[in-house]
DNA sequence: GATGAATGAGAATTCATTCAT
DNA sequence: GATGAATGAATTCTCATTCAT
């Protein structure tokens, strides 16, 4: 789904940062661009942010060292531009999320926006796995991470029509883990259900754990 | 709680691998392991698996480069020692669990194991959030991780009255994928409540999103 | 992976092993690789196969660490390549002997011929000399100097038009020992003697201990 | 008072040099010291000089690390003993050799001490190719087994009846080589004769190829 | 006398980053 | 724009030797 997202404007992979900063880039430009962020995903999905070598995503995107340093000033910069990304994607889901409410209109909703996140989810992933890990991070990438997840726990706790007993702020949370982390397992192998079934029974727990008449 | 296991019985901390096939270890050596396995989770909660450096483990535990190696072969030795002692933890607490059933002891029951299993997340805490990095690793560390939690599931899905709507393997894995990634958000301070807010909230959504009468 | 290249062009000097299997080399490449096996030569010769640092290896060929490890994955193989090049030396001298017969043109024969061995030991002698060392290594470096060896002292059984009586397989081998031990001797300065007087000698105990009218 | 050992009977083997150098060795203590010497042939048979590991030989000898220390300064003077063993050994070989003249008494007598010498490599092999390697080390081993195949060399120039063509000195050596590195070959199996053959050929190459009625 | 444990200097190896073409 | 090659700082790991019991 997301890679070559088509349905993109004009704005290009340019907030790619590079170390020329705003170099022009060519239609090569582009696509030698594009050819690492999507190795970069490949790699960091397969073997971890830290296990992964710069020497891998050049490998996987078919080009040289030189090359990787032509557009991103380090490895690091690269997971930067792909944080970008998913934060983008993210906020965009976000907006996408209608009012749950306590009835079968809300439970529907809920379900598809769910199967969207799950969508997601199975493309960048490695991204948002690759967050705690990063935490520790000079730049502030594990930040970056952590305030896409709060925007998304904010608008959930928004969004959901919740008992007024619960603390919305941090039930909004509690959900954004669940799926979060179950996407993982799921992913992982570890969850062993149909998407149906899975997506079904996330969206009980969270219906039935979450959302009430007000 | 965890670390000091004065219960052992002869073997001792024997669990922790070392190099040469686990030796025999007198009271100086028996000494010498604890400090590098609390060391271990020191540095592995600070900075993480893959940042952290052997120089940095034995630094914590003031011994010498030498010695770490007298005892693991390598970091990842120490990790998978760590990890066996999590799993262990785990194991038990499992255990402790009794049945939660629809009513305010069930309730109860389910608010004092969540706060029980906080308390062991905040100890162990780094070595639970490394399994997923790990998970590409030689040695099964990862392949363990993901016993430990799936056999935590399963226990919970035993012991939660659920709906007969709702397929409780599925739905106790949603809850491990919960607990555990909330309790990370609390740890890193994402999650802005007190100790009891963040407990209630999370037993709220478990109880009344899992638990009901059958 | 991107596919070997269909181009591969003459690989030259491929034999020297190289981590990554082969890579292909520009002219630059090659010098370096050609900087290192001499390298290693040098190095071999003056404190032998155990004693010799990479970094001795790596300050004679006036490189870098890093370079050195872009061409072989450790020591073991450099020294293997050294293997591969004394063998095909061997081998080609192996099929300069023609026939000895016991007259005077066959003792001048065999003596141009251990002169040659003499030239060949005096370049090579390191690398000969530490098959016996290196036999218990992993990578069969020590069987393949023992096929070496083998294979010339099979030769040398063929050529040499030796008495009925003797075992001519068993006496090959006996002649090999004398010509690479004697030549080790004199290298290291235990023969007292001119090159010709050694050669002399060499040739006439060969000669009059194995070559006879048959 | 082993080292300084004048009274050369009861010998033992105290001239094992120990760091404290002359110490008085109970029962106890030449046992311990006979189990080291021995696991040092071993140790360096299977593995060569280089390649041994204290630990291994300790490990061999069932002893500790400390109690290596006890008696040897480190593996090198440990290494030493043996040489002194074996230069002793050799010393003695030397004198039993009769003079070889050029009738079947003599080739008799040839055979004999090679047989012996046959015995002697079997068991100090290990010993006899190390100094080789040990040539480029510190201590001057790589003299002493020099000094001891020399010393073997002229004995042999002595006791052969050679033809006045050659020059006896270089023809020793020449037969000394041959007759060490032989035997190693027979050792490491490179050899494909009974033991019987090997001596056989051996002789014969040696008596025909220097001995000559003068 | 003997031993298990500790030590740290030295060697090997990796890999992000720069450079010359 | 692109690339192969080079670099060296950072890290891991080994092992001879010393120490405390």
């Amino acid at each position: 789904m997301p890679p070559s997202d088509p349905a993109a404007p004009p704005r290009q992979l340019g907030r790619a940062g590079a170390p020329g900063q705003n170099r022009e880039l060519r239609t090569r430009g582009q696509h030698t661009l594009r050819k690492l962020l999507d190795a970069g995903i490949t790699v960091f999905s397969a073997k971890g942010y830290h296990a992964a070598r710069v020497d891998d995503i050049v490998k996987a995107a078919r080009t040289s060292h030189g090359t990787f340093y032509l557009y991103f000033a380090n490895k690091e910069e690269l997971f930067a531009a792909l944080v970008a990304d998913v934060a983008e994607e993210v906020a965009g889901l976000s907006e996408e999320l209608s009012d749950v409410t306590p009835d079968d209109a809300g439970r529907a909703a809920l379900r598809s926006w769910l199967a969207r996140f799950a969508d997601l989810y199975a493309h960048y992933g490695a991204v948002i796995r690759t967050w705690t890990e990063a935490e520790s991070s000079q730049v502030d990438v594990g930040r970056m991470g952590r305030d896409v997840l709060g925007g998304l726990a904010a608008e959930l706790a928004g969004r959901l029509s919740g008992s007024p007993d619960i603390d919305m702020a941090v039930a909004g949370l509690a959900v954004v883990a669940m799926v979060e982390r179950f996407n993982y397992y799921v992913l992982s192998g570890q969850v062993k259900a149909t998407r149906d079934e899975a997506l079904d029974t996330l969206t009980d727990v969270i219906f039935d754990g979450v959302v009430v008449a007000r």
